[in-house]
DNA sequence: CCGAAATTCAAACGGTCGTTTGAAGCGAAA
DNA sequence: TTTCGCTTCAAACGACCGTTTGAATTTCGG
């Protein structure tokens, strides 16, 4: 091997370490945000020692810099929801489509749900970690909304309307996947099998495209 | 004065010290929620002594009982929002009623915009006083929102679609009062004075009517 | 096998949190 | 004026937080 080939070869203990803190924080941070998880429950969960984090990340804000960008390649992933797609689609089933996506946390609680968490918390008290780091890229999750409410609203709007309407229809799937625990217990009581979420998809899709009075 | 009549006086200074501890109480929960926020905090804008909290109100969670409950009266006195002005009202008329009504706090720095916030923290991360506080009794921003929603669902959908249709209605506000600051910022800077306030309901009140088709 | 670099580890640091403590201040009845 | 109960106060307690430290351990090229 000549010199130039090994300028950091990173072990492979390296590699794990880094990739269990990584997942550890991921689920603590979508289960209590960034203020509310602690990195010793993170290193616990990972069964690290505390002081990997600042070693190998420089401290709890640079391991949840990690975090938002693997949300954030998650979300890029053409797997999950593509523009073309979307365009692709006509309008009535682009809305269909985008909500289903964004309500699929509500029944999977896999890698992407926990992502949804994590922004659902970064919305209501936003980190500098996060301001930073979507400064110059909003969250894919507007980018997508407003790709959809484009095709319904008149060329003329204003940039006004379209910012609301895309806030409007943006928030509609986040509400639901944030609040999915407590709206589990009463006074409202709703289970999200497969079956509700279809039927939670029809009707917020119902509701969006044709409004109350459509009902 | 009999005995009867002087088996509690409590002195002036007292009811002073307990009004400024609620008053600085709920402007700090607003802001910071009941888990972020601290005694300290709340203390120092009372001006008052940190044991304070603890010596009237049994610690940090029985303070914030106590604003919950004022919180409750103010949206139970009819000044807010009347049940019966609501169906006097056309649905239509209701539905702008209600919208504007709860997007008040966004050009409001008033008493009611600091409960909003509060419940917008509440719906993020409920603290189990709150939990406990509305067990028994849904928050008043949900029973308006069925009335409302209820005058234009067919008699015979299920409860669990008026149950979608309410809480889709119910956080629509809840959501641009709740992100107000962040939604001032870039990308977004929606800057919410009356006319603009004005415009987000017409919008809203269109996209709830007739959808995003009917636009 | 050796030695240097990389990584892990237990312990401690300084800070903030809610709460407790016991003395000091205060007002009104005796 | 003395006394007593209510209220305030500065200080400290124990718990948890993110981070730092320096030694122990592991890794791996030479």
């Amino acid at each position: 091997m000549s010199n130039l080939d090994q300028t950091r070869v990173a072990s492979r203990s390296t590699e794990t370490t880094r990739a269990a803190l990584i997942k550890a924080a991921t689920s603590v941070f979508a289960e209590y945000g960034y203020g509310g998880g602690s990195v010793r429950l993170i290193t616990q969960r990972a069964m690290a020692n505390q002081a990997a984090v600042n070693y190998h990340f420089g401290g709890k804000d640079g391991l949840y810099r990690e975090v938002l960008i693997e949300a954030t390649r998650a979300f890029e992933e053409n797997a999950f929801l593509d523009t073309e797609e979307l365009d692709s689609l006509s309008p009535e089933d682009a809305l269909r489509r985008y909500l289903h996506q964004f309500l699929l946390p509500l029944v999977k609680r896999d890698r992407v749900s926990r992502y949804l968490h994590i922004f659902a918390w970064e919305s209501v008290r936003p980190s500098e970690v996060f301001s930073a780091f979507v400064a110059h890229s909003p969250p894919r999750i507007f980018l997508l909304a407003e790709r959809v409410v484009r095709r319904f609203l008149p060329r003329d709007a204003s940039a006004e309307t379209v910012t609301f309407a895309m806030l409007w229809l943006a928030q509609q799937p986040m509400f639901f996947v944030r609040d999915a625990e407590r709206l589990a217990q009463p006074p409202f009581s709703l289970k999200f099998d497969e079956d509700a979420l279809e039927r939670l998809v029809d009707t917020l899709a119902t509701l969006s495209l044709r409004g109350l009075a459509g009902v």
